[in-house]
DNA sequence: ATGGATGCAAAGCCTTTGCAAGCTT
DNA sequence: AAGCTTGCAAAGGCTTTGCATCCAT
């Protein structure tokens, strides 16, 4: 990582070494709040900007990809093998994958259609989990617009 | 329309006529800003905070949706006709529309598969227009990490 | 020595909300 | 009258940035 880090013209650090590798330890859909409560775990010295830069690099460096889902909240997605989609709940904000791979081919189509060059898929489908589906109801009856 | 929103159980005004107008005139993919800067243009007395609430509000009764391209604005795209996916050109930040129709089946298949009740379906290409594509070029030489 | 990397604190930016007053129904 | 709406100003909440200092190379 340090090799490949210096390819790209970056430093490898102390700091750098505890989030990448705690990074790449958590699951994915990562927020930075999250890692960074991950990584004082083991260094209480490391700061908030720090985490935050960090995953900026390695989106930079090709190795996560920003993921926005709408709740205000930019999660953080290692690139792994198969291209997927997310199915997010809006009731409990849980993430569930499921592989887009077979679509990939008819979005590409699509872009060069625009003459557009891709550089990024994004497939996501919003709802109620079958947890969230009994709790949500149709509590739909709005009364004022008070948000 | 001031039926309609009557048996949703919301009332009509003058600031919530010329908001709504000036929401269907414009086209798709509107931003508060935006929004904001037109109703401002017939009355200069309308306050930012009741065209943001009066587009949440067209949410709400099912007319548009929140579009998140995760360059921290939200966007709201009137529901049409055909379900669409969007090509987003990170240089000019122009938003392109295609016919997602025939992708909407193999999505909701996906969706009832995890027993996941979809609400919204979001396709996304993320890329360089045609325009842009020459002026991005490859500059992706990263020196430090400077945001 | 260089120039990237860190920490902290302070901005930035958009999105939301508290309130008192004003309007539809 | 009852309660949804509006405007303004002030919060919020997360993302970025300015800087002086530190450290990898």
């Amino acid at each position: 990582m340090r090799e490949f880090l210096k390819t790209k013209g970056f430093k490898m650090t102390p700091q750098r070494e505890r989030i990448f590798k705690a990074f790449f330890g958590l699951g994915q859909h990562v927020t930075v709040d999250e890692l960074y409560a991950k990584v004082r775990e083991s260094d209480r010295s490391i700061g908030y900007a720090t985490v935050w830069r960090n995953l900026k690099l390695i989106c930079k460096v090709g190795l996560a990809e920003e993921v926005n889902l709408g709740d205000g909240v930019t999660r953080y997605d290692r690139i792994t093998r198969e291209p997927h989609g997310h199915l997010f709940c809006l009731g409990c904000k849980k993430l569930i994958e499921f592989e887009t791979t077979e679509m990939v081919p008819g979005l590409t189509a699509v872009a060069s259609a625009q003459r557009f060059k891709p550089e990024g898929f994004k497939i996501e489908i919003t709802g109620y989990c079958e947890k969230c589906q009994s709790e949500h109801k149709e509590a739909e009856t709005p009364q004022a617009v008070r948000w």
